[in-house]
RNA sequence: GCGAAAGUAGCUCAAUUGGUAGAGCUCCAGCCUUCCAAGCUGGAGGUUGCGGGUUCGAGACCCGUCUUUCGCUCCA
């Protein structure tokens, strides 16, 4: 495996997915959706599974962390309120020649910087001529600062206006008139600039309106901000306490690439922690351990995770790291972990003017708590799991076999039943064992081809067990069973299959290593 | 979104300067077979991504479009 470059390997994953039933691309008959794929009868299997175990290790596991379920559909001021309106609200524009794409109000920043620049030095200069030295006076005096600061000032006005009448066209001009130039290429050869809106909308109602429009979400967390204080109340939770869900999100990504790591839809599985205030570096440093143990526990190698930790923070957050994972492409976020401080509830607290307080009986008094946030991309865990555990194994006497090496609670099959032939009654008893076997488990059962051949299907989709029905099982009430991982065969009682197959592969089983 | 490359059976790929679309594997039905893909017989599967154009004739040439990969860009 190690002589295959990176791109291959990544190439042979996608084309592993689409060949057993893992991942299909939307509406492919259709030529495709551009970075929008569909989970296939194998890829919908192991998604679940993924999503059990996040799901049992964060809400099962602890009595003060509760799960939910809330809409894709949102109140329109949710998203002002979380600063998403603004914040996925870009105006791009491309410079021809360079071919490179900036964000339009910081060109126009940039260039209104240069000029404060100036008036710094102007001030700079004159400070150094003049004892007792007034540098406000100075501005308000000065002919050619004030000058400067005038051009300043009619630059941003006319910026905000055009940025509020959304006036695109005026936005360029802006841009034109003040000869901006591409610092790359240093020409003026600009593109129109365009509105990127990472949220996607659709209306309410039959009559479409623009009072009707609402999003799709871009982030579950809100929905979780929403109804904190319903869960608090309700369930009657004391800080510290948590909120989990999984569930869908979109995005409007310019390029989304990567397979199904960047996708336009594509499911989080987020946990919302309620603390008190100052407790946030503790519970921070204490998710960042559980989170990743969690991720280790799976077996995918400790060597494939590392934590990256934001020097750059976002508008809400006052501490964030992400859980890297070395993906096929390189080490890519799978995980964040952000200290959301108290930003998210005073946000919606303040855009609908209702208290999100919580009363600590313990100090008498109310206070909006702090968040501490984890959150998974479930597509990219799914794609961490398959890329990890995708196989090529050269065996002795210079055969290969394709094997996925999946955690084994995470599995879509936990166990392949075959009959050695298909006559001599083997087939009835294999049909048996299958029949009381499957009320507990996802399990296979192939009689087609030689039994090496169904040995090798069983490796591709990375089924842990191998129930193989021979001669002597019709006498002693045995079969074999083959391990995936060595394809080494034990013989044991039939009755015995239910216990081993629970014990290895159940999540269950999982939950208790960590 | 820009640039580059690619798209032929489920998969991997052929197809001479433009001249009747093929192979292996897979799949399906059956035979054979007492444990790691390898035997035998038969069969299915294609409007060459899609739409135009040039030509007597296009899988190939031209234009458009969709999708994918890589680089740039953007981003939780």
């Amino acid at each position: 495996m190690s002589n295959i470059k990176p791109e291959d390997f990544f190439k042979s994953i996608i084309g592993h997915c689409k060949e057993y039933g893992f991942i299909f691309q939307s509406s492919e008959i259709y030529d495709g959706l551009s970075a929008v794929y569909d989970y296939g009868q194998m890829g919908a299997e192991l998604k679940k599974n993924i999503r059990d175990y996040w799901w049992k290790a964060m809400v099962q596991m602890h009595e003060n962390i509760v799960g939910i379920d809330s809409a894709i559909f949102m109140h329109p001021t949710t998203w002002k309120a979380s600063g998403h309106v603004d914040a996925f609200n870009d105006p791009l524009i491309d410079n021809k020649d360079s071919k490179k794409r900036y964000r339009a109000d910081v060109l126009i920043e940039e260039h209104v910087a240069k000029i404060e620049d100036k008036i710094n030095k102007e001030v700079e200069k004159a400070a150094k001529r003049f004892e007792n030295f007034d540098a406000e006076m100075f501005k308000s005096t000065n002919g050619r600062v004030k000058e400067y600061q005038e051009k300043i000032d009619a630059i941003n006005e006319r910026f905000k206006t055009a940025l509020n009448a959304n006036n695109l066209e005026e936005v360029k001009q802006i841009i034109i008139d003040l000869e901006i130039v591409c610092p790359i290429s240093g020409t003026k050869n600009w593109t129109d600039v365009r509105q990127f809106n990472l949220m996607f909308n659709t209306s309410t109602g039959a009559v479409t309106d623009e009072t009707n429009i609402i999003y799709l979400r871009p982030e579950t967390a809100q929905g979780i901000f929403v109804n904190y204080l319903n869960v608090q109340k309700t369930g009657r939770m004391k800080l510290p306490f948590g909120i989990a869900q999984t569930g869908k999100a979109f995005r409007n990504e310019i390029v989304a690439r990567q397979f199904i790591f960047r996708m336009r839809e594509f499911e989080q599985m987020e946990m919302q922690f309620f603390i008190k205030p100052g407790t946030e570096m503790e519970w921070y440093e204490y998710w960042k351990k559980a989170r990743l143990n969690w991720h280790l526990a799976l077996g995918l190698g400790s060597e494939k995770y590392r934590f990256h930790d934001h020097l750059k923070l976002a508008h809400y957050a006052n501490a964030a790291c992400d859980i890297e994972h070395q993906f096929p492409f390189g080490f890519k976020e799978l995980e964040g972990i952000h200290s959301r401080t108290d930003f998210d509830l005073k946000q919606h607290q303040e855009f609908s003017g209702k208290k999100l307080q919580y009363f600590d009986s313990e100090t008498n008094e109310s206070y909006v708590p702090y968040v501490l946030e984890t959150s998974v991309g479930l597509d990219r865990l799914f794609l961490a799991v398959l890329s990890s555990a995708l196989k090529e194994e050269s065996l002795e006497g210079g055969d290969t076999r394709t094997v996925l090496n999946l955690p084994l609670a995470l599995a879509p099959y936990k166990a392949a039943i075959f009959p050695l032939v298909k006559k001599d009654g083997l087939p009835e008893l294999a049909e048996s064992i299958m029949k009381d076997l499957k009320f507990d488990f996802m399990v296979a059962y192939d009689e087609k081809d030689t039994v090496g051949k169904r040995y090798r299907r069983q490796d591709a989709i990375g089924t842990p067990f191998c129930i193989t029905v021979d001669h002597q099982s019709l006498e002693d009430k045995t079969v074999t069973i083959r391990h995936r991982d060595t394809m080494k065969q034990d013989r044991v009682a039939i009755s015995d299959l239910h216990s081993i197959l629970t014990e290895k592969t159940s999540i269950n089983s999982l939950l208790r290593t960590l």
